[in-house]
DNA sequence: TTCATTTCTTAACTACGGTTAAGAAATAAG
DNA sequence: CTTATTTCTTAACCGTAGTTAAGAAATGAA
């Protein structure tokens, strides 16, 4: 099982023992079981947490309809961005949807990280440009595909997604409903 | 007419000779007619700029059909951020839909500002972070409104966009057709 | 003003996705 | 293993948006 400051040491080679020094000081160690919350929707998200086993999701749930805006896997950064930023409360909820291992810091810890070492600076930077750039990418595929060409795509990418995630998840995922994502499946086996 | 200066000078009060003395060396003075293309799809977009005049937009051109994924009004920032960011031919072009007045600064003056002065780098991080947070506003109503509530919620936002752009490029923004829009507003008069 | 071009609207038709509901299949619990 | 619950599929019906096409309205050019 990584831990944070493995990740880490990929991107920032030379740090290894700054990152362990960190990761002792910064992080905690904590657990959540299949279907717990790990932030609440309406309630501010104080922490980053980096996933080392399981599967998450930000998951908005309204009387019986849930819309998925993320899946969070193992090995990835996890936490509820739009309410970090603005320091509002969550939109979103993040909800362990398999058993959860995951190391968690304080927002506020890491942001005193940034003066304290540069190179999480620019790794910050490199962060939130990324996650803009992946946001971009499923608004436009949301404008441009139909919703068969973005549930194709979606399984090119991650094609280990439906032993992972029920169904109407993805379908939830894709911006369509649990039906209209089994009427497309049906329709892609007809063809073949 | 704003300057690039005067807008950062509401931000950073503090730093008002600073920011001219950037604004003389860094930027330059261009202007746009109508229809031309600041940054062609398929090139790299190396620059930012401070329209200070007149409205852009965000377009993928295709055989027939076009994408608008955003319109850029005056005193704001326009670039192909997705090319500036990732150091690749642009996806979007950047182009002036009436007669532009801009300043420009390259990317890569501007990063060396970062390390110069850094109240930049704060600002900069500020201002991925607004992008990001946007286009996740966009894509959130993209997946719950249906597309005549998104066109209301536009005009809400922006009353001012009807007479400014032509409305097959407003249904384009909303992600759907000139004659859908036209239905949708029809329906809308008729609700009233 | 007149003509040409661009933009907007309306109609007819088609395809796709939402909704409801009922049953099948898979998974979890006892 | 049996039962209960969750997840997935299929069908029927409806509403909305895409497409094509034709004409009206607005805008720009001569």
């Amino acid at each position: 099982m990584k831990t944070v400051s493995d990740y880490l040491n990929k991107l920032i080679p030379a740090e290894k023992e700054k990152l362990k020094f960190i990761e002792k000081k910064y992080f905690v160690s904590k657990k959540a079981k299949a279907g717990e919350y790990v932030v609440e929707q309406g309630n501010r998200c104080r922490s980053v947490c980096f996933l080392q086993e399981g599967t998450m999701i930000m998951v908005y749930e309204r009387k019986d309809k849930i819309f998925i805006k993320d899946f969070i896997f193992k090995n990835n950064f996890a936490s509820v961005h739009q309410s970090l930023l603005t320091r509002k409360p969550a939109r979103y909820a993040l909800k362990a949807i398999s058993d959860c291992v995951y190391q968690s810091i304080l927002y506020d810890d890491l942001e005193r990280l940034y003066q304290e070492f540069p190179v999480f600076n620019a790794m910050s930077k490199k962060f939130t440009e990324d996650i803009y750039l992946n946001m971009t990418q499923r608004f436009e595929s949301m404008i441009t595909l139909s919703a068969e060409e973005r549930y194709l795509e979606l399984l090119k990418r991650r094609p280990a997604l439906l032993s992972d995630v029920p169904l109407y998840l993805i379908a939830s995922y894709l911006g369509i409903t649990d039906v209209a994502i089994s009427r497309i499946r049906n329709r892609i086996s007809k063809k073949k």
